[in-house]
DNA sequence: GTACTTGTTGAACG
DNA sequence: TCGTTCAACAAGTA
């Protein structure tokens, strides 16, 4: 699953492959991830014409991120926001005009992620593509197997930001604003565990299930604990925590998504440096006990019970 | 067939 | 009213 540093990633891929180019036409299969954010669920065929309308003939100015959403600004004001979320994910093919003579999964072929991207399905379009943008130089498909993400058009930035959909989301973990005072101050009135805090978006962005769990391990602080409990000392050791991790796995995925062909590669150095996450029952890498699993809030959570206090 | 997984959020809860 | 918890979304995997 996609979290902030993937899609970090994707945002620089998209920046340099689709920027400049001009939307030749737009194919919607899935009305339903264009129709709406969270909960709309009812699928709208007047939002897939404006979504196919006010797009064709447009020409991306821009690629954004706020959180782990996508704003992919075009020209005329108008925007898309895409979320991911669990399964979702952009590849961008230069057509074969672009790439000369090439044949599935060669390394001239270029391709951005998101969602780790299956070996069965490097043939596009396949059944989970459900979005289809033809540019002058290639193509971009939005592919979901669970559908759980959206890719909505905004026909100007402010019909946008009137929705406030950003407002109560939390700091950047890699903006300077995202300070260890600031983190500090955010949690002193928290009851509920640090771990729930840490997935929910109004304090810090971006984190989710995994380097959740990562940051926790490497400051050594059980999951469980209220956050209101942690001392001003751990809280420092938390947040310098999520931000080495976010950093150094923007740097890792940076690598590994260039090409289907890194596509086994990129697992590797995607997962290499787990060190709790999906390692339950296995020992410790500090201390060799071992990692225990426990649901927080459902989701799983992996811990070593002797060094997180 | 069944349980489980995942990010985000509106709804329900107390 | 408000902080906190939880179910729901979808579909693939074990």
């Amino acid at each position: 699953m996609p979290e902030l540093p993937e899609v970090e990633n994707l945002r620089r891929g998209l920046e340099k492959n689709i920027l400049g180019q001009k939307i030749k036409s737009v194919a919607v299969n899935k009305p339903k991830l264009v129709s709406g954010k969270g909960n709309i669920r009812v699928a709208s065929i007047k939002k897939t014409n404006d979504f196919i309308k006010g797009l064709t003939g447009e020409k991306f100015i821009a690629v954004e991120r706020r959180a782990k959403n996508l704003i992919l600004r075009l020209a005329h004001d108008k925007v898309i926001l895409a979320h991911l979320k669990m399964t979702g994910q952009f590849v961008y093919l230069p057509s074969r005009k672009v790439t000369a003579r090439r044949s599935k999964g060669d390394a001239g072929t270029k391709v951005m992620g998101g969602h780790p991207i299956e070996i069965s399905e490097s043939i596009l379009p396949n059944k989970h593509t459900h979005i289809i943008f033809e540019l002058e130089k290639g193509t971009l498909y939005y592919n979901d197997t669970r559908m759980f993400g959206y890719v909505v058009y905004y026909p100007t930035l402010k019909s946008l930001e009137r929705e406030n959909y950003f407002a109560k989301l939390g700091k950047e973990p890699l903006d300077k604003n995202f300070t260890a005072k600031y983190f500090f101050e955010s949690l002193q009135n928290k009851k509920s565990k640090i771990k729930s805090i840490l997935l929910g978006q109004d304090v810090v962005v971006g984190v989710g299930n995994i380097y959740t769990d990562e940051s926790l391990f490497e400051a050594r602080i059980n999951p469980t604990r209220s956050a209101s409990s942690l001392t001003e000392a751990e809280i420092q050791k938390l947040h310098k925590a999520i931000v080495r991790i976010i950093r150094r796995a923007i740097l890792v995925g940076g690598s590994s998504v260039a090409t289907y062909r890194l596509l086994d590669e990129s697992r590797g150095n995607y997962a290499r440096e787990h060190k709790v996450y999906g390692k339950s029952g296995e020992k410790c890498s500090n201390c060799g006990n071992i990692l225990k699993k426990i649901l927080i809030q459902t989701r799983t959570t992996v811990f070593c019970p002797s060094c997180q206090k």
